[in-house]
RNA sequence: UGGGGCGUCGACAAACGGCAAGUCAGGAGAUUUUGGAUCUCCCAUGUGGAGGUUCGAAUCCUCCCGCCCCAGCCA
């Protein structure tokens, strides 16, 4: 909201809306409505309609209803209401104490049609859908008007009531709004308002045959709700003037009250290396390509939630990309780091060891066990300390280690000596390797007692601080890495005669097993995050069981080194 | 070749006739017991192009170019 009285509103919505308030043009009421149909689960694109949506309710005070869109029985599954329901709520959106259908209001819909017809509005059309589409025209060239354009007010109504009762089978008639089949708008030309469906409702049941198009149907529940700004997306855009004509013609017949919604459109949101199209979606989990519509790796709000991404950073993010008319694509790094902003503040520290080698401290104490304090979080003094176990063994990571490192590597070497975080500086004294594969499996080392807690008494600095697991107290992890789902930043870049599917990222998903965490991290709670220190941030999945825990990755930190080494690569 | 939209930095995005904001990405440095975080600085002599109006144009006008959407009994 507005910060101070000089500062303008953040969008073209919003300003369309202040405007409205001020000229009282819905009595300074505002309404808005966020309508899913209920045939897939939400993804982030949603999310920025949401927080559009009761975003402005919010900043002006008004309501924002969520209402489900369910006109086609045969798309449509009480599963997908649950976690639409389910995600907005996540999200942190309230809207009052149930969600909206707007097959509540097929009764009146049915009246609409009537109402229509009577007025000559409206005619039921026997036409087959491929004379439909013949007498349609083209982008081109004008429609001509069906044969039964001119069907009596009894015929018409007759009609209507026996395909409301069941008289005609799917697909042999369709009632039509009158409009005109040479306009310029392909929209304009008698669209198609009911149609035949033999099909059970997901919540009318069989008490329906007929079934009312999106066309006919969204500017009535918009107008039955109230609502006064019926934000939408761009393709709607060439929607808008059937939208009004409706609204005008049912409010003429006195089935509607002005002031009427209007329809305001926006561009939607496309996310770098991701898929953002619901009928995509849905094919990435039939075909099996992920595991299911929670697959860490999805866009969707439970994905995003199952990964450890919190509302907030959603919400943050949402607010950033702005809300314009321009079609764009963000760039994906926006979102991550909108969640390491969130995190960072939020997230307890941990000391993880993901790929890990095995360092033994010569001369430390065998059997001895030290307990230091470690900080819960730098940024917070509030998440106070705890104390983490060191002894003789311990895992540090093996990226830390190089036998020959580059000058720009400045973790452990051979000879070479670093901080372990919070312990002690130590040095590497010795390399051994597997005899036959010439793999390194074990550093010997030794270390300062003086440097105790990381500081050395002599004023020593060394270049690194690495992170660690005490062996003997380690507690075992796996750990989920998880990539971008596509390999190109443009979900729209695919090769001639190939679908999205040839962009899917082969490594989406690594699965690492033989992790080593902080015994801390034994008893942390299904959905809980970390950051594992210089690793990044992680999230207790929910497949998590008494015997063995499961870490999701969220999002890596910052990684200055691995930029470092790409840029030496090329 | 109809109609509806849209072109401002690598990616988003402000500007409402008066000095082209901000954020992400990228680069340089400071600092640092996370190569994290933080801080500082740099990153559009120019707004798709060409003309025009004006003291002054991203903004107004004309023409052109490019991209997206519409011919479901989907939403």
């Amino acid at each position: 909201m507005a910060e101070n009285d000089i500062s303008r509103p953040a969008d073209f919505i919003r300003e369309v809306v202040e405007n409205d308030i001020k000229t009282k043009k819905y009595d300074s009421r505002v309404h808005t409505r966020f309508p899913p149909e209920p045939n897939g689960y939400l993804h982030i694109g949603h999310a920025k309609s949401i927080c559009l949506n009761f975003g402005i309710a919010r900043d002006y005070g008004g309501l924002c209803n969520l209402r489900f869109d369910d006109t086609n029985p045969e798309k449509e599954e009480q599963e997908y209401v649950n976690s639409i329901l389910d995600s907005v709520r996540w999200l942190g959106f309230d809207f009052g104490p149930e969600a909206l259908y707007a097959s509540d209001y097929f009764d009146f819909m049915y009246k609409a049609a009537g109402y229509l017809i009577t007025a000559g509005h409206a005619y039921v059309d026997s036409q087959t859908a491929d004379e439909m589409r013949e007498n349609r025209g083209t982008l081109t060239s004008p429609g001509k008007d069906s044969p039964f354009r001119g069907r009596s007010e009894e015929e018409n109504l007759r009609l209507l009531r026996e395909m409301r009762d069941g008289s005609h089978p799917d697909g042999s008639m369709v009632v039509r709004a009158k409009i005109d089949m040479a306009s310029p708008n392909i929209n304009m030309r008698d669209p198609a308002l009911y149609r035949i469906k033999h099909a059970d409702h997901h919540r009318t049941g069989g008490k329906w045959c007929i079934y009312p198009m999106y066309t006919f149907a969204h500017p009535i529940e918009d107008a039955v709700e109230n609502i006064t700004h019926s934000i939408c997306t761009l393709e709607f855009e060439d929607q808008r003037p059937f939208y009004d004509w409706l609204l005008e013609r049912l409010a003429e017949g006195g089935l509607l009250e002005r002031p009427l919604p209007q329809q305001i459109e926006f561009a939607r949101l496309n996310l770098s290396h991701t898929i953002l199209s619901k009928r995509k979606l849905i094919q990435l989990v039939q075909e099996g390509h992920v595991s299911g519509w929670d697959d860490p790796r999805m866009p969707t709000i439970s994905g995003m939630r199952r990964r450890g991404f919190t509302p907030e950073a959603i919400r943050n993010f949402c607010d950033r990309i702005g809300v314009a008319k321009r079609e764009s694509l963000v760039d994906i790094a926006l979102l991550e780091y909108c969640v390491r902003e969130d995190l960072n503040k939020r997230a307890p520290r941990a000391m993880a060891v993901l790929r890990p080698l095995k360092v033994v401290i010569d001369n430390y104490p065998e059997g001895l066990t030290e307990e230091l304090d470690a900080v819960n979080n730098p940024e917070d003094a509030s998440m106070g300390t705890r104390k983490v176990p060191f002894s003789r063994v311990i895992y540090i990571e093996k990226d830390d280690f190089r036998e020959a490192p580059p000058k720009e590597f400045f973790r452990l070497a051979p000879g070479r000596e670093v901080r372990l975080r919070y312990a002690y500086y130590i040095t590497c004294t010795g390399v051994i390797k597997d005899e036959k594969t010439g793999e390194i499996t074990e550093l010997r080392c030794t270390y300062d007692p003086k440097t105790k807690g990381g500081d050395s008494p002599d004023g020593r600095k060394v270049k690194a601080t690495l992170h660690w697991v005490s062996a003997r107290h380690t507690v075992a992890a796996e750990v989920r890495l998880y990539g971008y789902l596509l390999i190109k930043p443009d979900p729209a870049d695919v090769e001639e005669g190939k679908d999205f599917k040839s962009l899917l990222n082969p490594n989406s998903l690594e699965r690492l097993q033989s992790c080593h965490v902080e015994p801390a991290l034994a008893s942390a709670a299904q959905g809980s995050r970390y950051q594992f220190e210089r690793l990044g941030y992680f999230c207790v999945d929910p497949d998590t069981s008494v015997d063995q825990l499961v870490f999701n990755r969220i999002v890596t930190l910052k990684d200055t080194w691995a930029k470092i080494e790409k840029a030496k690569k090329k």
